[in-house]
DNA sequence: CTGTTGAGCTTGTTGGTACAAGCTCGATGA
DNA sequence: TCATCGAGCTTGTACCAACAAGCTCAACAG
């Protein structure tokens, strides 16, 4: 027997060949009893090589169909835009270039009053329970989950922004639609988290597990407020955030 | 046979015990052959109940002496504070925050000269495999592998500040020793990005394999040149970054 | 032609066994 | 006294077997 346990030799010898292409994106791996007798091995040992490569997040595994090398396209998503986020890929912005080059967004809402939780009710600075506006949003790029995320806004504000309770997208955004009506969001501060989804969340981004999610919480505040508060989870491995911080002008001269 | 597998039960059942204290950090749980007889189940099935706690980062395991579960104290973690370095007094913000939150910062460091790799290169706005200096450091709180980091120098940068690629620590931390020999940051990009922890990232962070790495890329620029590119790898369960980005002086007024 | 069933593939779960390898600690011997 | 060894615990690796559960698709019945 060499130094490494075999079905870490396994492991290694199957992820060589799917960074090296031979399995890519997409592909199906042989079935558990193929590599069981390619590698001289029994089952169990086959499947402790392959949870090996499901954490690590290369391929999936799925009852009845086998285990699929993941594909591993990264989105990039600019979160320091003080007006308006854009969400890109290779350049290309979500809400424009995306639909441009073929790419089909698509977002979902759903708006429900709820008494404010622990968290929200900490970071927006109100009681805990008292009333909220929730909105969810549910992204989609060619109908593949790509985020979902849930809005909280204190109650006082549908006083004056009256459509933020009301059912459906608010097309102009939600930023715009608040500084029409007097509410200016001129800052706010961002947590970031990563974890293991929940089985609801890996449900909902159609994730297998070994798929680490991003959590963005975003709590804006007015001159005076705090306005609302974003929880946003986003898919792990197709996602990472960019932040730019400091004297902006001077980046440029660098670029 | 109720709706969940019985190696989930045992999970769910442990998870609820230590999260509950019953099983402090530090403490030893049952050996398998206990909770074989406890949960009446085979040792492969509460092996690989046991593998969902490891993967999820609350205990370990080590041969021959059993599974111990791990502290969980998750840390935060400032990124956006640019202007707070002016008036920090010495060391860098890694030792200032642990410090203030009452625990022991330790950090070990190793520098070395080494050819740009592609993305550090596209990143300093340097030629792929022109010289940089590379300063590694790991850091641990309260002697637990907390993160790792590399940070890369363009090579040019050592004329000005020859202590650079010297080894040992910079005690007033780096940034503040670029300022006194006029390379002063005057601003950065962060990039974000999560995913499970490679065999090697697993090993130095002490982490299970199924506890993700939050990756935390900062690229640094003077007023006309990219100074610096650090990549840090944190665990991802016992971390948060936070962001602070508008009118800042606002803020205050509503904390 | 269409809807259903079931064979035959896949992975998921659970049980068993055996031995290797690492750790602790008391017994043993110099 | 002190170093060494080994019994007896722990987890790690590897094998086997059986059945459950999910998926595909061809054969079949209506």
């Amino acid at each position: 027997m060499s130094e490494q346990p075999k079905y870490r030799q396994l492991a290694d010898a199957l992820r060589r060949e799917i960074v090296n292409g031979i399995y890519p994106p997409g592909a199906r791996l042989p079935s558990e009893s193929e590599l069981s007798t390619r590698f001289d091995a029994s089952r169990n040992t086959v499947r402790n090589g392959l949870k090996l490569l499901v954490s690590e997040g290369l391929v999936t595994s799925s009852q009845g169909l086998g285990y699929e090398v993941r594909s591993h396209e990264v989105f990039e998503l600019n979160a320091s835009r003080f007006e308006n986020l854009t969400f890109q890929q290779n350049g290309d912005s979500y809400t424009t270039d995306v639909t441009n080059a073929g790419r089909r967004p698509h977002q979902t809402f759903r708006v429900e009053m709820k008494p404010a939780p622990e968290d929200i009710a900490e970071r927006l600075r109100i009681e805990v329970g008292s009333t909220t506006v929730l909105r969810f949003c549910h992204r989609y790029v060619d109908d593949v989950p790509w985020s979902t995320q849930a809005t909280y806004y204190p109650g006082w504000l549908t006083e004056q922004a009256p459509r933020l309770s009301e059912p459906g997208d608010i097309a102009e955004g939600t930023t715009r639609y608040l500084a029409g009506h007097d509410i200016e969001q001129v800052g706010y501060f961002d947590e970031i988290a990563t974890r293991m989804p929940t089985p609801d969340e890996a449900r909902l981004l159609e994730i297998g597990a070994g798929v680490p999610v991003l959590l963005w919480t975003r709590t804006g505040y007015s001159k005076d407020k705090r306005i609302r508060c974003t929880i946003t989870t986003f898919r792990g491995d197709l996602n990472r955030m960019q932040y730019e911080i400091g004297d902006l002008s001077a980046r440029n001269e660098v670029l």
